[in-house]
DNA sequence: ACCTGAACACCGTTCAAGT
DNA sequence: ACCTGAACACCGTTCAAGT
């Protein structure tokens, strides 16, 4: 029988790191973080899931890489001397990533981020606010106070059922019931359930801004 | 044999769901919340794993008692007038308890905060707010910015490998490696790994309710 | 009414065996 | 050099069987 070698073979691509990395993001993305597993991983490959270990060390590995593809996607704005506007526009940059992929949060939650993108992402940032006269000390403050802000808006996206879906039960109806109990709760919910979160990123963003530059600068 | 039964036999306490929560809490709190399993938490209580699921829905369950638990243990200031004092307070309460159990802001990432103690403490802030003299609409962009600075912060802390420990290997002696690459973040490391981070909160606290009071009240 | 053992359908990971 | 099948030590959860 030479039907197999006779026939142009679709040869599958080689598996690569890159390519295990890239196939992650994509199912995650599709899937959500929980259904992530090396064995449905290696399906979409179309490999078996021990082959990964051939490429990558661990699923600790692909979850650094996963957040390290992040943070290269993200776009840095020219040096152009007015730091206000930089901060602002790269910290709306990081909120588009983070709403892209939502998954990003947890992920960093459980391996933090020290890979070589989310280092030259930090490298970057804190030369904004030391070319802005930021002396060290203050600029640890600005740094931390505006990763803050923006992991924990990334974090109520995430997290928000309106976006998200935990209990499977519609959280809405839930509230209803305990109106009469919580009445502020029930008063805002509809607030809450429709949150435009990148305007509400930017506002809380324009504060810290202007905090910063009143008392640091 | 009547020994079984003449002896005082020390009987167990009976299962309730409170027990198991508190447990599970205590348990997390000493191991971490990957290590918590219903195998273990049933070892903890000297019971099967399987005895679990009399008083307890599934996994899930006892992760929204968790949650509850830790913000039923947050107090509440006096409603005496003064909000940016009240919510100053609050914070830094939530602040601690996040900071005794720092598994809680992972968990509320996977559950969500919808439990009796939760929407308790959120009606409590709105109101506090409401007082003060903020819309329903400024309440809400309040209580979005001031809950993403506080998951924000304990985020943050809850991730420093200086307090958690991710890789194993010794995240400085990753960074001296890489300092020409990286010079900012190398010379801000020694700030990040010592970090204080109820002084840090404070700090952008009051950041954020100065601006608060300035563009919504 | 509550607890249990066995079982099911999954995990991440290792390792000897194949090519 | 890379891929695989079988195996190991775990998961959460179900269910019939015990008391």
């Amino acid at each position: 029988m030479t039907y197999d070698g006779a026939m142009p073979t679709r040869t599958r691509e080689t598996l690569t790191r890159d390519r295990i990395i890239d196939a992650a993001v994509m199912y995650t993305d599709a899937h959500g973080i929980d259904s992530l597993s090396m064995r449905k991983l290696g399906a979409e490959l179309d490999v078996e899931a021990m082959s990964l270990y051939n490429h990558v060390a661990n699923k600790d590995d692909i979850y650094d890489g996963m957040i390290d593809h992040v943070f290269a996607s993200i776009p840095l704005p020219e040096q152009d001397g007015d730091w206000q506007d930089e901060i602002r526009r790269i910290g709306m940059a990081v909120m588009d990533a983070f709403t892209t992929h939502p998954w990003t949060v947890n992920l960093l939650m459980m391996r933090g981020n020290f890979g070589p993108a989310a280092l030259r992402f930090t490298d970057r940032v804190i030369a904004t606010l030391n070319s802005a006269g930021f002396s060290d000390e203050n600029a640890h403050h600005a740094w931390q106070m505006l990763s803050s802000h923006t992991m924990g808006y990334a974090f109520q996206q995430a997290t928000n059922p309106g976006v998200a879906h935990h209990h499977g039960t519609d959280v809405s109806d839930q509230l209803e019931s305990v109106a009469s109990e919580f009445p502020n709760v029930a008063r805002l919910a509809p607030l809450l359930a429709q949150c435009e979160y990148g305007t509400e990123f930017a506002f809380g963003l324009d504060i810290i801004i202007d905090g910063l530059a009143a008392r640091l600068n």
